[in-house]
DNA sequence: TCAAGAAGTAGACAGCGTCTACCCAGGTTT
DNA sequence: AAACCTGGGTAGACGCTGTCTACTTCTTGA
């Protein structure tokens, strides 16, 4: 393992212990164990970093999706929908990361391949459950996109509390089971 | 007008011009051509300046929702749901501003109570659909968190551009359309 | 053996939020 | 009239940040 390597892991860590603000140039070399522009011989600037850091959270994210249960293609979907919203819960750090724009660069190769990879079997399972007659005539990458916004839409607001605030609901799957009925039916 | 309220004016138009990386304090104190630390006198810490400019963003999106068009219920409901897309597509910094916790101050009594008070209007026209039928036994809270967060799903991956850059969609309007379809039928 | 490159160090720079000491004009109190 | 308080502004400092640069050290291949 390299030192690149070694510095997105420590990265990864420190984010999911500390939270987005701790992930600093400083914060993560004296994590590391070395001088405060020791990052930067490895990455252009801190943005490429984080992007790497980004790019293992879209790759966790993936992993989820391409493990899913044998079921149907209905409740293989509605699986990975959950499986979104687990992941956003289990790292809110990573999770709000992976979507900060200033702190990352969306333009970073592997970053932008594993997001759109994560999209693109999205929108495979989507089709799968088309294939079953739901939506038949629908392009199953805009069913795909209106299906993720309201699941990554339900674990920002969750996340920032707005919804958690609100004595209606306890936990985030009763909003959540609201939303995937509107989408695939009682 | 005192020095405070125009300190938070002149913040946002600053913000609306240069996006959230530009509202500094010392930018501000510049804009408003005062020195470094005049700020600070009339605000705690930067983070109670920019919740008052949130809560600039939430009243004008609540303006919006209470000037809604006189029409049946479930029109209205939808010409809000346009209204929050419009709001975020012509302020995006704003409306990033808005949700960045890491900027502003969930516990902020004027900023929370906005924020709530949007909330429970969106609550308030989903329940007058529902008086014509439309889901009559979930609480309208509910359904308001879920319709909320698909939009604001929307709006964000909009922005960010997970869903412009790829082709299938030249506008919002579309994927918008088919979230609005799901949650109140064709 | 020696040159090259990879990796790390230390110092500097500007910009940031925040704190402190100081200043000054206007009105209030004595 | 003199003293005082206070709202508003200024200037400097502190530690933090990302980034740049010059200098070192170590390893590896010719």
């Amino acid at each position: 393992m390299g030192p690149r390597h070694r510095l997105i892991t420590t990265a990864t860590a420190l984010l999911s212990e500390e939270g987005v603000q701790a992930v600093t140039l400083r914060g993560i070399a004296k994590a590391a164990g070395v001088s405060h522009g020791a990052p930067l011989r490895h990455f252009t600037c801190r943005a490429e970093l984080l992007s790497a850091v980004a790019t293992v959270g879209f790759t966790n994210l993936l992993e989820r999706g391409e493990n899913l249960p044998e079921s149907t293609p209905r409740d293989r979907l509605v699986a990975a929908c959950r499986g979104y919203i687990d992941f956003a819960l289990a790292n809110p750090a990573m999770f709000e990361l992976m979507f900060r724009h200033d702190l990352i660069d969306p333009q970073n190769p592997g970053l932008s391949s594993k997001s759109s990879a994560v999209f693109e079997l999205f929108a495979k399972l989507v089709g799968e459950v088309q294939g079953e007659g739901w939506h038949p005539d629908t392009d199953s990458r805009l069913i795909a996109a209106s299906l993720w916004a309201s699941l990554h839409g339900l674990a920002g607001l969750w996340l920032w509390g707005g919804l958690s605030s609100a004595s209606f609901t306890p936990t985030v799957d009763i909003p959540l089971a609201v939303t995937l009925d509107a989408y695939l039916g009682a």
